[in-house]
DNA sequence: ACATTTTTGTTGCAATTGCAACAGATTTCT
DNA sequence: AGAAATCTGTTGCAATTGCAACAAAAATGT
């Protein structure tokens, strides 16, 4: 968003003022939350990392998101009729607000002055929450790895304004973010390098076009 | 959501007691708005249907996204500095609400009474369609058309309550939808019918399992 | 500091998918 | 109703990707 809009303030305000939310801390590696019933349970990371991760029939794991600080998440943004089993993981030590949306929308709607202010920047979360969606989604819908890893070196470059970046993600869970294999990748990455396209160093990439 | 929200007569409310919203009737065919300059622009569909599309650089087209009647969609939902060129236009005779997301927040806050429930509501709105983005990377991040096709069906067979049920897309939209190649898609279909696990009749599809 | 776990890098081969092309069916337009 | 446009169904072949497997490197835990 190109707004002013203080995303890190607002959540400490929503910590402090509102009655009806839960912190609770966890270690790298232990289990947040399950999407299994629906309890309109959103959640904020107040700091660490999480991975909301999907293990079909077959036992395939895919990472379906990651989340890091100031990112919302929660069962209330899934359907309720999914068949897989959905469950949201510590990829760090993490530090996380629970809330039931439901629950703030109707009580404390009455016993918090917080209240509208709270809706309007909720609102900004979840518009942040659907640029990240749609992004994922453009990465997805391209044809090949090459283009997936081409449109995603691009994203970086963009953000950093520079043609040398960091990939926020090691190869295996890059693999995961595009659901591709992740040998195949690295294949591809071999490929860009040899063709003269990027240099890499471990995760830091430079741009070479 | 499985929540009593009433979607349609909120944005019939918001048509009416909202002045700062605008709406437009565009035949099919017609481009209703183009992603290039971020103005945070959000559009409701009063009636009719649109197709968000994405033409790279090698003039591929992919379908990003179909939206029906009370579906949300907007430029506000896409990252500024995306390099395609992404364009909305009428699959069908279309009447559709326009609104700036931050002239709502800003200016609209003094003037309308209806301020409070309107940004409550767009929460919702913004919730499903956060759900079905979420559902559509579910789909887009199963690893073989097979499986894309038989989790979509599954959607479709729970979201109908029966094993009979009849796609939203034609064969060409949904390879797009996937974003797969068509004749890749039909051969696939056709394993599925001769292997026994479906039938099909046009868009109409029995599960046999 | 050392043992253990995770990640990287690589390869051959098989399976899946994309591409191109075209005929027939269906839908849309006038 | 007839013409034009779009969609369906199909195929051979090439390109891409997935799978399996393993050694080396790096990161992590105690």
């Amino acid at each position: 968003m190109d707004t002013n809009f203080d995303k890190k303030n607002f959540i400490n305000n929503f910590k402090k003022n509102c009655k009806k939310v839960q912190i609770k801390k966890f270690a790298k590696g232990e289990t947040v939350t399950t999407y299994i019933e629906k309890r309109n349970q959103i959640c904020i990371i107040l700091s660490g990392e999480v991975d909301l991760i999907r293990y079909d029939v077959n036992g395939n794991k895919t990472i379906i998101g990651h989340f890091a600080e100031n990112d919302i998440f929660g069962e209330v943004f899934y359907p309720a009729n999914t068949n897989n089993e959905l469950f949201v993981t510590a990829a760090k030590k993490s530090e996380i607000l629970f809330f039931t949306y439901n629950t703030l929308l109707d009580e404390c709607k009455y016993d918090c002055n917080f209240h509208s202010e709270l809706i309007t920047n909720l609102s900004e979360l979840f518009i942040d929450e659907i640029i990240d969606l749609n992004l994922r989604i453009e990465l997805l819908t391209k044809r090949t790895i090459r283009d997936k890893l081409l449109a995603y070196f691009d994203i970086l470059s963009k953000g950093s304004l520079n043609k040398i970046f960091t990939m926020p993600y090691n190869y295996t869970d890059l693999a995961d973010f595009f659901s591709v294999d992740r040998s195949a990748l690295m294949r591809e990455v071999k490929l860009l390098i040899d063709e003269g396209f990027i240099k890499k160093d471990g995760r830091k990439i430079t741009l070479l076009y």
